[in-house]
RNA sequence: UCCUCAGUAGCUCAGUCGGUUAGAGCAUCUGACUGUUAAUCAGAGGGUCACUGGUUCGAGCCCAGUCUGAGGAGCCA
């Protein structure tokens, strides 16, 4: 078998004085007369390994074929580094060169580049250190989220992509179709005729994977769900993506208080899992945002660096309240009392982002978890406490990311659920299925929705959620 | 979708009160250089000033519309 080690591998395990071949994408190059330097990296780890060949043993063209982004493979004998800035580099002895990189035409400088720029060259942006890092990071709590599930006895449970149903009850969907858009077949009021549709029904990209989810709680016990969820809402925000990635698990037997203690532990696991998995990553997106912030104002500065926020996250517990207890905060605090709010807070209200933002970042200072929300702001599925007034809500609300997980505990009487679609004018042919394993054997049960992107937000500390998923879709924007 | 701001070289940006041939740094190219770290030094090339229309003797600059991007808001994960 061909010897592929990465270049993660060799800085881990390599000889000093032993020979190996290591292949990668140049990141710059650097001559003089009597020796050349050549950085490469091939994606496995931030970092490159110099190499250095002696302009007399090589072509000259090939030498200056080798620019930034050039993709090679270099044979040569690891040794210790003569200069300072590695441990280690590699003596060249041959050098293939597999593509070109027309240094007129690539557009990726070493240099720093803006990461709206990126933005508009995401094809190439994983080349780069800060989208290496981010996308490693993404891969390891990806890796981490079905670690913990199965180390806790959750089965993952795969979920629909095309649905029949509105799991909300709200949002925009998209829609699936097979049918002629310029032409499509008409029923007799004159109304699209999705019999003829390719499932004989109308049918969307999923919103969410949690009634299914449900279902497989009621079987399995514990399941989650981690996959690709779409909304079609024309939201222009660092913190919206039409397509992203959501975790939802699904616990039968476990009440609100239950469904909390899980949120957050799980949360700390993967924050604990990225600082001691991705180390060399956080330490260089930690450096690039304190050099981002040297622009801004101190008032604006993260009061922490990311990886001093990240363990504070870990060290401390989340703080709980009910809805109503934070109404009551918000309305003692100095910055109501000051009208500093925009939009009038009491009781009943949908909370604001500036209302989030002061009790997580203000108040508490810590991620707060808010429960027991006004039932007519909550989604019909959450059960009805007894008050008559509010739902089992629960909202995990993180610093500079907002709301980073949101779930409940479920209604599990049928009645009750019935009624409360009936209030809600929700479909009910549409989701029978749903209210059947209320009426069979129904169980207490909960569960909560995790933004995989938004988690990704926080742990790499990237401001905008388009920098954190490989190939970002928002609005008037589906390329690459 | 709403509010605000922006769009000038491959990239990041400057461009005075509306006035002659639109500038800088980096990148690129050429040359120099005995070990460099986004190497350094010297020189050269590089522009549909987002687009469309308008005002004006004259528009990168003023006005209108459109497009694109960013920040904030709403929706939410």
């Amino acid at each position: 078998m061909t010897d592929l080690k990465t270049i993660a591998e060799i800085l881990k395990e390599a000889q000093i004085g032993s020979e190996m071949t290591i292949r990668g994408w140049v990141r710059t190059k650097r001559d003089s007369k009597n020796v050349v330097f050549i950085n490469i990296n091939d994606g496995s780890t931030i970092h490159s390994i110099q190499v250095v060949a002696d302009p007399t043993q090589f072509n000259e063209q090939l030498l200056h074929d080798i620019n930034t982004g050039a993709g090679v493979a270099v044979k040569g004998i690891l040794i210790a580094s003569q200069g300072s800035g590695q441990a280690v580099e590699l003596t060249a002895k041959e050098i293939n060169l597999y593509g070109k990189a027309d240094p007129n035409e690539f557009p990726l400088q070493p240099k720093k580049h803006s990461l709206e720029f990126l933005r508009e060259i995401a094809h190439l942006r994983p080349r780069t250190n800060t989208f290496g890092a981010i996308l490693r990071v993404r891969h390891a709590l990806a890796f981490a989220i079905h670690k913990y599930f199965n180390d806790k006895g959750f089965y993952y449970l795969n979920t629909p992509i095309i649905t029949g149903s509105d799991a909300e009850g709200a949002g925009e969907m998209f829609r699936v179709t097979t049918l002629d858009a310029q032409n499509p077949p008409l029923t007799e009021e004159g109304k699209i005729d999705y019999k003829q549709d390719f499932f004989g029904q109308e049918t969307n990209l999923t919103v969410s994977g949690q009634l299914e989810g449900e279902l497989g709680a009621l079987a399995l016990g514990k399941i989650y769900t981690f996959g690709p969820t779409f909304r079609a809402e024309n939201s222009n925000t660092a913190r919206h993506l039409a397509e992203f990635w959501m975790i939802e698990p699904e616990m039968a037997f476990y009440q609100l208080k239950d469904n909390m203690d899980l949120a957050e532990d799980f949360l700390k696991y993967l924050i604990q899992y990225a600082m001691q998995n991705c180390a060399d990553e956080l330490v260089f997106l930690e450096k690039r945002l304190l050099d981002e912030e040297k622009q801004l104002a101190n008032e604006e500065r993260a009061p922490m660096a990311l990886r001093e926020k990240l363990q504070f996250i870990i060290d401390n517990p989340f703080k709980r309240l009910t809805y109503t207890e934070a109404i009551d905060v918000l309305l003692n605090s100095k910055a109501h009392k000051k009208g500093k709010f925009k939009f009038p807070v009491e009781w009943g209200i949908d909370l604001q982002s500036e209302h989030e933002r002061y009790l997580v970042e203000k108040e508490f200072k810590a991620p707060v978890i808010l429960t027991n929300y006004p039932k007519d702001i909550k989604a019909f599925y959450m059960k009805q406490n007894e008050d008559g007034k509010t739902v089992g809500a629960m909202d995990v609300l993180f610093p500079g990311i907002g709301e980073i997980i949101g779930g409940s505990e479920r209604e599990s009487d049928y009645d009750k659920l019935l009624q409360r679609i009936e209030e809600l004018n929700i479909n009910k042919e549409t989701i029978w299925w749903y209210l059947e394993t209320r009426k069979f054997g129904s169980v207490p049960h909960s569960g909560f929705g995790l933004g995989f992107e938004r988690l990704a937000l926080f742990v790499t500390g990237m401001r905008n959620i388009r920098d954190v998923i490989p190939f970002p879709r928002t609005p008037k924007s589906a390329k690459f």
